[in-house]
RNA sequence: GGAGAGAUGGCCGAGCUGGCUGAAGGCGCUCGCCUGCUAAGCGAGUAAGGGGGGAAACUUCCUUCGAGGGUUCGAAUCCCUCUCUCUCCGCCA
């Protein structure tokens, strides 16, 4: 959420800004909601200003024994009619804040402009694509020919989008998390944490993920709980309505969690392998800075998580994403792009952000400088490292050889009971 | 699932026979004083959000004692609903 005293400052930048991503902004209307609600929040304050000072009165008239029944009989009115404006107040504060709730971040000024993922710059590209002698395949090909996944299954368990890993598999996504999580630990100074997988309303408005979202996540009957769209939702929210110590900052997190996505809107598109599912495995890095830092905290967590897949020796790019393809809530993205062979073509991996305060007003997530300032919100950046889903298919795809095995990357080896290399098992 | 207790400021903790209580006291923190250093001691200050005024320091008003409703001229204090925490019983991985 955008600050309300910016918005109306900054109204043609605002205007301007979202025009960028795609929104056309009544702005008169807010103008109008606005004022409305200041004008009627001056007017209930000073009818509970002299509430207040005739309740003092009363109160004397009350301890010294005097009749006080004529002011009481006027106050009666008078309450009754703040009872009336606060109820309109309220409504005009909800106007508004719905209305700021719908804004997305302003993009920073580094950020390219453009219409949509055709204008992503690639900013940098690791490592090389591997060469075959033969045809590679899709992950999903591999895995069916190797029985480690099964995706037939997977339907009549549950649906489509749903995966059944087998032998090799379910250890290499379990290898891949504990790979993960102790390199983000051990070198990167994160510090680990695991979450409920299902979290409330609350924690999704914080995040931005509702009121705008909601199509997009699976919401149980009868309860106020979602089940977790990414790890960022839950981690960020540990922090929600608390002040921290500015000595504490910057804080890191990384969190396993599996992800749940409804993916509507995404009809017909990846519905063959890992690509895109309702389920999927993600290992979410998250910081809380000080607003200073919070851009050169993103570099920091990028390269954190460009070490993963560089550790499993995985050909990637990184794309900066332009002005029409930039989320809801951040105000500068990288997309780091892994490489698929079997797809011939490289398909993102990780998403890293910085949401300045955005995320930290709607969670209202703040810090004091100093033990003498005021507060102050935080920024918020978080990012992928990795999704694991995508991770597995990329090493199926980029590590297949022509006899249908997959060699297995040497920094899992230790967390797959030594196995170097996925064969089939007749 | 059954029975009971509770939720107050950065933390602990009074108030809960309704009216100078935004809230005693303590801890912590900040500034100053003092003791040769440290520890201790003394004094002052120390919630958040919002509206108005001011260039600013600041000032003024409103709101907030888990959340939402209600009673009342007036609610941290009374009533209702919900959420969460704790204790006991039952059940269970």
């Amino acid at each position: 959420m955008l600050d309300l005293k910016f918005v109306r400052e900054h109204l043609d930048l605002v205007k301007e800004k979202t025009a960028q991503q795609g929104m056309d902004l009544d702005v008169s209307e807010f103008e109008r909601l606005d004022e409305e609600r200041r004008r009627l929040l001056a007017e209930v304050e000073s009818l509970k200003h002299q509430r207040n000072q005739v309740n003092r009165e009363i109160a004397e008239r009350k301890k010294a024994k005097e009749d006080a029944a004529e002011i009481i009989a006027e106050m009666k009115a008078v309450s009754a009619r703040i009872k009336e404006l606060d109820s309109l107040t309220n409504a005009a504060i909800t106007a508004v804040n719905d209305f700021l709730l719908q804004l997305p971040n302003i993009p920073d000024d580094t950020v390219p402009v453009g219409q949509s993922d055709e204008d992503n710059p690639v900013v940098k590209t690791w490592g090389e694509a591997p060469q075959f002698d033969f045809e590679p395949l899709n992950h999903w090909d591999v895995g069916v020919a190797l029985d480690i996944l099964d995706f037939k299954r997977a339907a009549k368990i549950t649906g489509a989008r749903f995966s059944l890993l087998k032998g090799p598999a379910s250890n290499m996504e379990r290898a891949l998390i504990n790979y993960m999580l102790d390199l983000h630990t051990r070198e990167h100074g994160y510090t680990e944490v695991l979450t409920p997988f299902m979290v409330n309303s609350d924690s999704m408005y914080g995040t931005g993920q509702l009121p705008k979202f909601a199509e997009e996540s699976f919401k149980l009957e009868g309860w106020d709980y979602y089940l977790v769209p990414t790890a960022e939702v839950p981690v960020t929210n540990i922090h929600r309505d608390e002040i921290l110590d500015g000595d504490d900052l910057p804080l890191y997190y990384t969190a396993y969690t599996p992800c749940f996505r409804s993916e509507a809107g995404s009809y017909g598109q990846d519905t063959r392998g890992m690509i895109r599912q309702h389920q999927f495995d993600k290992v979410e890095l998250v910081k809380f800075c000080r607003p200073e830092d919070s851009y050169d905290e993103l570099e920091g967590l990028l390269a954190n998580a460009e070490a993963v897949l560089q550790g499993l020796g995985l050909h990637y790019r990184i794309v900066s994403l332009c002005t029409g393809d930039l989320g809801f809530s951040a105000a500068k993205t990288y997309d780091i792009e892994v490489w698929l062979p079997g797809q011939g073509r490289y398909r993102e991996i990780s998403s890293c952000s910085d949401f300045t305060d955005f995320q930290a007003r709607r969670a209202n997530i703040r810090f004091r400088p100093d033990s003498n300032s005021k507060t102050e919100l935080v920024h918020t950046v978080n990012g992928s490292g990795l999704a694991v889903g995508r991770t597995m298919a990329a090493i199926l795809e980029n590590n297949q050889q022509a006899d249908g095995s997959v060699v297995i990357p040497e920094v899992l080896h230790k967390y797959m009971g030594g196995m170097t290399v996925i064969e089939k098992t007749a």
